[in-house]
DNA sequence: CAGCTATTCAATAAAGTTCTTGAATAAAAA
DNA sequence: TTTTTATTCAAGAACTTTATTGAATAGCTG
């Protein structure tokens, strides 16, 4: 093998693996996780992942070095965004694997729903049917912007932080499905908690926007 | 945000990070490029990626404490495969998004193959549709191992190195057109080399194996 | 303009990674 | 049984990464 070719294979691999050098740390996996749900300033980003602000802003100048998210100034903020579609789709190629060869996730998440809730009498599939159907209540406990940028059709929007005041807006008639970013959020795993403690029929669905859009179910979105 | 949830989201995002450092290093990923080729010793790996043995050993028990790699023991030697085709699913999407969100792959690659052939001139559809329909010689140059795991239809093989000697075997009054690994492989980049050398008329074409089935062309295995 | 806020920069300590070397192991061959 | 071969293990040096701190910057607000 010539030297110029080698050289040239450990260059292009070495490319390779600024993407990997990019998700190698849990932190920035959870930033990167955040930013596919939408774009977020630094400030959000480093309480939503429970990091030291300057910390943040480090992470987030790996990300943007490895071409995964850009930054815009706008004001005093900057925010930052995934720099293209496809590394929200890497992204959850990543966290797919992660899934099915690590026996790890599924027994933490196992664990840490244990108890939490009835999650697993229900049978999904015809949960997320009569989710698609409309017979049910839907409800996103995400924060408001998340929900305008994209929510399920006809659900109603009730952060969770005013879940316990707004309580007078739900049907005590029918089921509560709550639903938020994903399996791995725990946004809906609290609504669920408050909604039965006040009496009410709620349940948690694991699926997010994200994982609704990728079954090629529709979205709605708000029209500004 | 309850601390038990933010040990849980630690926990799992720790999980997604095993993976994601598994690929943060170029050796690694040449090793993992390699084995999503088909399976193969140590021995073989360390030589094909320029890497000593015991260093080659580290990097694969690391794939394999991801679980993105397998190791079984055959006599003298330990055959490393990957162990899942989701493996090499990823991996593909890894360098996908390399090659669209860094420039510099694009760079390398066209700095490292030019003057080398006239790649550049040839229009990709019409190589790949006369490929398909079989109005050129199909060339595989790489090990025949590789050739009996799977080739495309009507594929002649001849591993690089016996070219030289198997001249006869080959056309002169038609294009040959040369395939490898993909497009970062560049066996058949030489091929061609010597191939002009010589007085053929041949080309490189880029796509490999793996490319030729994402496309949902046909492959041909050898029956064993 | 002065003060305020959000972000970045720079320096550092602690922890982790990579490659090398030489020894240990385990299966096959002599 | 001894030798050979392929692989792994263990320890150490060089280097990189992460989180922390406090200072610097850049744009808003009064």
């Amino acid at each position: 093998m010539s030297s110029l070719k080698r050289r040239y294979k450990d260059a292009i691999y070495e490319q390779f693996a600024r993407v990997g050098k990019a998700v190698a740390s849990p932190k920035r996996l959870e930033l990167l996780d955040l930013l596919c749900q939408g774009e977020r300033t630094v400030e959000v980003l480093a309480r939503e992942a429970g990091l030291s602000v300057a910390n943040t802003s480090q992470h987030l100048q790996v990300l943007r070095a490895a071409h995964l998210a850009e930054a815009e100034k706008r004001g005093l903020h900057v925010v930052y965004r995934i720099a293209d579609p496809q590394v929200a789709d890497f992204f959850h190629a990543l966290r797919s694997l992660a899934e099915t060869q690590l026996a790890e996730v599924e027994q933490l998440t196992r664990r840490f729903f244990a108890g939490k809730e009835g999650l697993e009498a229900v049978d999904r599939t015809t949960l997320l049917e009569r989710v698609e159907k409309g017979m049910v209540a839907v409800l996103d406990v995400r924060p408001p912007e998340e929900y305008r940028a994209g929510h399920l059709p006809n659900a109603l929007s009730i952060p969770l932080s005013e879940l316990r005041r707004r309580l007078a807006e739900l049907p005590r008639d029918r089921e509560i499905v709550a639903y938020c970013r994903g399996p791995y959020c725990a946004l809906s795993v609290e609504a669920v908690e408050i909604l039965r403690a006040e009496g009410f029929q709620a349940i948690r669905m694991e699926e997010g926007v994200q994982e609704w859009r990728q079954r090629g179910l529709s979205i709605e979105k708000e029209t500004l």
